[in-house]
Formats: C-alpha cells, sequence, structure tokens
DNA sequence: TAAAAAGTAGTAACGGTTACTACTTTTAAG
DNA sequence: CTTAAAAGTAGTAACCGTTACTACTTTTTA
C-alpha cells in the first residue's frame, strides 16, 4: 500500500474525528497523544501530501496559518474576524451570490477558490 | 482625509489597473515603475490596511504567497494546480454546487470562505 | 530473508511577512 | 502662513510558520 504509515492514518484520522479546522501545529497536539514522538515535520509532510492527492482540504482565511479540513463536500467556511473562528455553513449555492445572512453571520466579503488544471494544463 | 499618502493610492491603483492577481512583493514592483523607492514595507502595510478596510481582497491558493484582487464583485477564482495560473470565472453561483466545467477548467475540489462577524460577534 | 524503497525523528535553515526606529509628510490649530 | 501634533514612510532587523536535510527505522518487494 502506497503512501502508508502509522502515522499518516493517525493524522487522517485526527482530521476525520473532530469537526473544527485545525492548524498544522493542532493537528500535531492531537496526534501526539496516540504517537507521542511524531515529529511536526512529519505532520506537515502528511497533510502536505494529504491535500495533495485530494483526501483533505486546505483552508486560508488570512490569519498566518494553514488550516485543514477533512470534511470534502459543499460547504461555506464563515470566518469571524473579530474572533477569528471558522463555522461551517451548508448553505445552498445558489443563495451565494446574495450573501444573506447565514446561521446569524453577518457577511462582508467572500472569496471562492476552485482548485484543479486550466484549459491548457489538462490537454497535457 | 484619513488614511491618505500618495503611496497608498499608487497601490490601490496599481491593482485597478491590472486584472491579474499580484503577489505583495509583484505590487512592489509595478509601484516601483511610479515611486522608485518605495519600501517593500509600506507596500505589505497598505496591502494589509485595504484588506483591513474591505477595499481590496485577499486571496490565497496554497502556493505560500498571497494575492490580491482589486475586484470585489462575486467570481470563482480558478487555480491551476500545474502551472500555478488564477483565473477569473463568472459562473453562475447556482452552478456551484456542481462544480462543471467553467471555461475549459477541470475542477476537483474548492474552497469558499466568506468574511465577516459571526453571531455572537456581532451583538458586540 | 535480505536488499531496495519509502517513511520518520530531530534539527537546521528558509523566506514571506511583520516589527521597529529615525525621518518625512500630512493634518489641524493658532 | 506658521508650527506642533499626528500619521505615514524608508530601510532594515527580526519573527515564525513552514520546509529541507541527514541519519535512522519501517515497509515493501523479489
Amino acid at each position: 500500500m502506497a503512501n502508508y504509515s502509522k502515522q499518516r492514518e493517525a493524522i487522517l484520522n485526527e482530521l476525520h474525528s473532530r469537526c473544527d479546522h485545525p492548524t498544522a501545529a493542532q493537528v500535531y497536539e492531537g496526534v501526539r497523544r496516540v504517537i507521542p514522538n511524531i515529529s511536526l515535520g512529519t505532520v506537515y509532510r502528511n497533510l502536505a501530501s494529504l491535500v495533495e492527492s485530494g483526501e483533505i482540504l486546505s483552508v486560508t482565511v488570512g490569519d498566518g496559518y494553514e488550516h485543514f479540513d477533512g470534511d470534502k463536500s459543499f460547504h461555506l467556511h464563515l470566518h469571524c474576524k473579530n474572533c477569528g473562528a471558522i463555522i461551517d455553513s451548508r448553505v445552498e449555492p445558489n443563495k451565494l451570490k446574495g450573501l444573506a445572512e447565514f446561521d446569524g453571520f453577518t457577511p462582508e466579503t467572500s472569496v471562492c477558490v476552485v482548485y484543479g488544471l486550466c484549459k491548457n494544463c489538462s490537454k497535457q
């Protein structure tokens, strides 16, 4: 089995067992309860690899940290610029444009990024 | 006039006069043609301030750089993981969920972040 | 079972970004 | 206009989240 290691499995399991959007350091803290001597570098390397393979998502909100999300289903991330919280929202995509209030959240701006291959790179 | 300086104006003008999504270093290079001795720190400070005040948007795609966008209208950012391009897409929000092919782009995953204030912080 | 391949722990280094200080420009009061 | 307070800048040093590197361990393959 390619890419297998108990460390990688523990990291993926940690992400799936929590419903927030932890940073690499937070994943590291969580996994240390299972593998006490795991290296922070190992966490970073596996998280990058899991993002690359599409098993998890990377979310950046402008707080200086990269956040990770084990939930790949379509949903919005509501980022509070005051307390820094990242809240999941199941708002319907066709309500996106208006950006009306979701879950009591007061939206100001939104940034949607779609990852994939552009026209030219798809051909290669 | 609060927050005024010719440097800030030149930075905002640089962002509005181009239709890509430059990094701080790229904005710096552009503005240097108008103000040759402008400081990179000044560019960073004003870009952060312009994002804070909502005059421009910050876009992160996972390439290690923060990108900036002078266009605040609703649109998607299509990020090619091969060549690194960031392409604007005017796709209708109600077509978001399916993530069908936009402009010849082959989508894999998407991350949408809405910035604002959460329920608790809105009350304060 | 043994060697090649792949992954890890621990640490040093990287580099985009931020903080800091002396100086300049803008603002506002007299 | 003059002038002092307030705000912004240039240049540089430092920060810190992340990445790279080396010796070692685990997994895979023949």
